[in-house]
DNA sequence: ATTCCGCTATTGTACGTACAAACGGAGATA
DNA sequence: TATCTCCGTTTGTACGTACAATAGCGGAAT
């Protein structure tokens, strides 16, 4: 076990070392079965109790981390759905509201598709994963679906149920790459004639259009876009409490 | 000056006490000419330097305080803007992304409207202001809003040049109530023939509506539509810093 | 077998000290 | 007058110590 020596000379303070050190070794999932407690940080590092609390305390400010205290520290695995935006995952967002839900898969097949592909950053003529779903929230439609993976990485999920399950869960079960950068963007839209009959949507009523780009370290994951149902999926922001901004699907 | 002396018999921790009394000494606006040190916290409060700096560092982290090693603690007069979601206001956003903007205000008068007025939360024949502006970014059209404040708060507002101020600048700088608490909704709509020839929209090209209704201490200040062109302004979450979700114009 | 007690491990709180780094102003200097 | 240097103030970093509070486990008592 080579630990990484701290730089005591380094203008970075030592807790900011620290900080990244523990970082990554938690992204390399060195500490999936425990994480040390503050003992073993300042024996292992040399640094004092203080200095290894100021690290794990930015990591748990962060999310990375819970602590408790007479239990010890555990790592949050779900530090990806922490560290994004509100607009995360429709589905765990419909989840959280306790909305009961489906989805119902349109297409799953590979296809070469330029516009994706070049949204990717891959080859336009790169052969993907298309995995289109209609998304449906007590019964009626509430989002269109459409995800573009690269086939080498998407390839064990054409035999997978998709009715009930959200993507980054099923990627991160079979080991496929969870993304861990990208990027999506709202835009407001008139959804095309094929959307609004799936969404049974009347003519003139608009919807959201969110788009996704997912990386894992750098490598592209997944190319995105969802079409929700403006009337029964709203963004709201209660700041009364002081919350964050928060996007919940309205009551039914 | 009676400083209510903290109680160290309490369960609760002594940082997290004196987080509080500085908390409502600050929104008192005891220290809008001044924080106190590290050192005369710990000489008035009598509790070590260590708890605090814990009192301030969370306050901090709440975005009321900035600190800067050599010159000292100095009060986020922002503090409601910090605590808002990311959509709180619209004029400051497209200020912060250095877009030339301007307001052409459209109207500005004592009405009644049963609907605002529900919404305001007072009673429908109450007399409010209304204030609608056409907002123009870059010279191009870029929002169309509509506020409704009741008018006994609002008279004075009248009488300004709202062309390039944002109301709740104004609000501030005559002593009328900020609002601290309240709601936004933002939902897809397709505009009206009025909004759409405002915002030169061309026919079935959706856009933005974000909804907002405020109050400064439980009574009601504020009830405004917006209507946002959905293609020059777009809700752009970057994860890859690890970056909060940001409501942003796109380049125009 | 079950309950309860107490021990240990671990994090939280709270105190202390010392030095480093950065800002800003006072005073010296050109 | 303008600029530079020095020094005090203030926050940041880093060390130390001690005890409290809590969770979980094992052993004792019923």
């Amino acid at each position: 076990m080579s630990l990484t020596p701290l730089d005591r000379g380094s203008p970075m303070p030592l807790w900011a070392q620290l900080e990244v050190e523990l970082r990554k070794r938690l992204e390399a999932g060195e500490f999936d079965l425990g994480f040390p407690t503050d003992l073993q940080l300042t024996t292992s590092y040399e640094v004092s109790r203080h200095t290894a609390r100021e690290a794990v305390r930015q990591l748990s400010a962060s999310g990375l981390l819970t602590r408790e205290r007479g239990r010890g520290t555990v790592v949050n695995r779900s530090e990806f759905e922490q560290s994004l935006g509100a607009l995360y995952s429709l589905f765990e967002s419909v989840e959280a509201a306790g909305v009961e839900q489906a989805s119902e898969v349109l297409r799953l097949e590979v296809v070469t598709d330029p516009a994706a592909a070049a949204n990717l950053g891959v080859s336009v003529s790169a052969k993907l994963v298309l995995l289109e779903r209609l998304r449906l929230a007590g019964g009626a439609p509430l989002a269109v679906d459409r995800a573009w993976l690269p086939q080498k990485l998407a390839k064990p999920l054409l035999k997978v149920d998709w009715s009930r399950t959200a993507l980054y869960a099923e990627l991160a079960d079979m080991g496929a790459p969870v993304p861990n950068q990208g990027w999506e963007r709202l835009t407001p839209v008139m959804p095309g004639a094929v959307d609004r009959e799936l969404l049974e949507l009347d003519e003139n009523e608009a919807a959201f259009f969110l788009e996704r780009q997912g990386n894992r370290d750098g490598t592209p994951v997944e190319w995105r876009t969802t079409v929700i149902r403006g009337d029964r999926y709203r963004f709201v922001t209660d700041w009364t409490t002081g919350e964050q901004s928060q996007l919940r699907p309205t009551a039914v």
